[in-house]
DNA sequence: AGCACGCCGACT
DNA sequence: GTCGGCGTGCTC
């Protein structure tokens, strides 16, 4: 009879922990205990009790069985993980790469009711006079760390814990031993939690046109049938999808099963929310960035314990500990912020498949630009397509004006606005009808550079340009470095040194010189720092507040302004010149959005794109709002290329603090695998890789290969089979371990978003 | 993260 | 010599 042992993550967040410990199961628990349960385990040399989560039970013995130690026992009460979670949190790991306890963090986004979030702060608790004499005798007794810490606090009189450990370098017992003889306090502060439900319930409801419950009753017969199947609804703006959803929700809850309603964070706005809170009252709930740990933790007891049927929010809601899921909804499923950012680098469209798979539930997926992806897995089969064509709120779709730059500046005018922006700018003003102007790149603009010699101002760490506001500072974007105005080139000190001017800023400023007069907002990364700035923009140019509202990105999602008849693109080409295969797509999908936003109202809109290359496909398709046409030309571009959806690519990483090492390692992870191929450099792997065959592109120093003094490497292996790439990965973890390199990391990203 | 172990400078 | 802080490495 072989006995069980336990593979335990200790809930410690640290990086040298992240990895099951095996535990040896006692005779009383061997019967009860499950994969997925939370326990309490001795650890470390005092056998000081810690909570952990059972990630595996097997009969296989991987550590010194005399020197292993007993689960101690079952803990109940509070978060455990559902099984289902564990279970999703195993598939993400297989799937993106990354540690369990990576992946588990992820699934669980909340452990704890409050602790956790506790925020720890080292103040002075003596007198000051008291604090000078300890400091002195301090360092008398050449205490550095306690006398560097003391010297600190008599001039701030209190510190963030984390800043104390980490850039004081002052260890754990010299803070315990001042703590003890009274000198100082750690004192932690708690946050309230404060749950927003607002709302007046109203029973609203609509009838839905002939297309819209044509396609909620395909979705609900298969449904009743005991079929599950991925449907991909592709429906113009205004065509009512929301409205679909939430249909669809309710009668999916009717059947006693729950619903999860994807949406991208941007698009989260107050109007689609209260659609939802009239339909289903104190039934659904919100997540959202803006809620403390606390209030998400009560959204997740509150859904555990059944008291919530639908849940909105964005990818993370995917995670709400349902146990009965029908139908997983993804609004806007094309949008890039479904891919998660920080390891592990899962794609929430992919994950909801898996969780609906798990849970019998079925997958919609709607937007009005459908990601390649999607299109081309409708083209094969797995996905089932429906189309909503007709625009509800009646009106006509908006006359689109290309213009092409080189001619404006071939014939004059070095203005920013062409002469047709200008000329309707200029009318709506007189009609007092409002406009939007749209550059798809915030802060792009920012970048200093020499006209004499071309030098670029970039940051010293972080190897990328830096942006100079306006107060003339410059500063880099990614690691927060600033450096004062620069007058003269430090490379050639000719003083022809100036920005490249085209931010949201520089247009706000144009704009009033060309219009005098003209009633500007505007909204982009700076103005919407501070919590509700981003829906009081909206609303105040709603309101009429406003004659133009300037924007990036974030003014084309999802919102209606019927006033709005003109909208303007200032630069397609800002994302057309991106440098990475979905460059393409992002712009057709930002124009066709940003055209979408004219004319929703009762007169007709019109929309003027402002581009270099008015011959690409991307601007010629979005102009004429042909999605299809798009499709046909970008996914042939994708079959030669040999890109995602047609390959897939996994991105690997490697981070290193000395450039040598870096390198060396990705050279050596790269040629192992080409080697495989039976091909021979790996740079050189390119052409023609045989049937089957991995491609190895690269490896390649980041375009930004130097973020926060780290270098980083990449490479890129392409194959058609996303399990082979899977199994890539596991070997490349093993090669990589083999290496022994201290100092260096290494990450994945399985069809990446974007290749820096 | 926390805790033991071991090294190195200061004081009896 | 010993005392005690601070760096290093390990935790099933």
């Amino acid at each position: 009879m072989s006995e069980l042992y336990a593979d335990v993550i200790v809930d410690i967040s640290h990086g040298n922990v992240d990895r099951p410990f095996q535990y040896r199961i006692p005779e009383k628990l061997v019967r009860e205990l499950e994969t997925g349960m939370c326990v309490k385990v001795p650890f470390g040399a005092g056998n000081k009790p810690v909570r952990g989560y059972v990630t595996d039970i097997t009969p296989e013995c991987r550590f010194d069985r005399d020197r292993m130690k007993a689960v101690q026992e079952i803990v109940r009460e509070g978060v455990g993980a559902q099984n289902s979670q564990i279970c999703l949190a195993g598939w993400i790991r297989r799937n993106y790469g990354g540690t369990m306890i990576q992946a588990l963090r992820t699934v669980l986004p909340v452990k704890k009711s409050v602790r956790g979030n506790l925020k720890r702060t080292v103040i002075l608790a003596a007198g000051r006079e008291e604090a000078v004499s300890v400091l002195g005798e301090c360092q008398r007794k050449h205490q550095t760390a306690r006398a560097r810490l003391l010297r600190e606090l008599l001039k701030e009189g209190s510190i963030p814990y984390s800043l104390v450990t980490e850039k004081l370098m002052v260890g754990a017992a010299s803070l315990r031993s001042l703590e003890s003889a009274g000198v100082i306090r750690v004192e932690s502060t708690l946050r309230y939690r404060n749950p927003v439900v607002r709302g007046d319930l109203e029973q609203g409801q609509k009838t839905l046109s002939g297309e819209q419950s044509r396609v909620v009753e395909a979705i609900l017969e298969d449904f009743d049938a005991g079929r599950r199947e991925t449907y991909l609804i592709h429906g113009i703006t205004g065509s009512g999808k929301t409205e679909v959803y939430i249909r669809l929700a309710e009668q999916i809850v009717a059947r006693g099963r729950q619903a999860i309603v994807l949406i991208p964070e941007i698009a989260l706005t107050y109007q689609t929310l209260m659609r939802f809170y009239r339909r289903f009252g104190d039934r659904v709930s919100v997540m959202n960035s803006t809620l403390s740990q606390g209030e998400k933790y009560d959204q997740c007891e509150r859904a555990r314990r059944g008291e919530i049927d639908v849940i909105i929010g964005p990818r993370s809601a995917l995670f709400t500990p349902f146990s009965r899921i029908g139908l997983i909804v993804m609004d806007e499923e094309h949008e890039g912020s479904y891919k998660s950012e920080n390891t592990p680098k899962y794609h929430a469209r992919e994950t909801a498949i898996e969780l609906a798979r798990m849970q019998g539930a079925s997958v919609v997926l709607g937007s009005a630009t459908p990601s390649l992806e999607s299109y081309y897995r409708v083209g094969r089969g797995e996905y089932k397509l429906f189309r909503l064509t007709s625009r509800l709120t009646g009106g006509t779709l908006p006359q689109v004006h290309t213009v092409d730059l080189r001619r404006e500046l071939w014939e004059g005018n070095r203005s920013i606005f062409s002469r047709k922006l200008q000329e309707l700018l200029a009318d709506r003003l007189r009609r007092g009808q409002q406009s939007m102007l749209f550059l798809n790149r915030r802060g792009f603009a920012g970048f200093v550079s020499c006209r004499a010699c071309g030098h670029v101002m970039k940051c010293p760490h972080c190897d990328v340009s830096l942006s100079e506001h306006r107060n003339g500072r410059l500063v880099c974007h990614y690691c927060g470095y600033e450096s004062p105005r620069v007058k003269i080139c430090p490379k050639c000190a000719s003083p022809y040194i100036s920005g490249f001017r085209a931010g949201t800023e520089q247009i706000e400023d144009r704009l009033k010189d060309l219009l005098p007069g003209v009633r500007i907002l505007r909204m982009d990364a700076d103005t919407t720092r501070t919590k509700d700035s981003y829906e009081r923009i909206l609303a105040a140019f709603g309101n009429g507040e406003a004659d133009v509202l300037v924007g990036t990105q974030m003014i084309v999602k999802g919102h209606d302004f019927p006033g709005v008849t003109l909208v303007g693109v200032l630069a397609a080409d800002l994302s057309l010149c991106a440098g990475d295969y979905r460059a393409a797509e992002r712009t057709f999908q930002l124009l066709t959005q940003a055209a979408g936003r004219a004319g929703r109202g009762a007169w007709p809109g019109e929309v003027v794109i402002q581009t270099y290359q008015p011959d690409h496909y991307a601007v010629r398709h979005a102009a004429a709002q042909d999605y299809e046409g798009f499709y046909r030309e970008e996914i042939l571009f994708r079959e030669m290329m040999g890109y995602p959806p047609v390959l897939h690519m996994l991105a690997v990483q490697v981070f290193a603090q000395k450039e040598q090492e870096g390198m060396e390692a990705a050279r050596a992870l790269a040629g192992a695998l080409a080697a495989e191929n039976g091909q021979g450099q790996a740079g050189l792997s390119r052409s023609l890789p045989g049937p089957g065959e991995l491609q190895v592109i690269g490896p390649a120093p980041g375009n930004l290969s130097r973020i926060k003094d780290t270098f980083r490497f990449a490479f890129y292996v392409k194959h058609g089979d996303y399990g082979r790439l899977v199994a890539v990965k596991d070997a490349l973890e093993q090669a990589f371990a083999a290496m022994e390199t201290p100092g260096l990391s290494l990450q994945f990203d399985f069809d990446p978003m974007t290749v820096l």
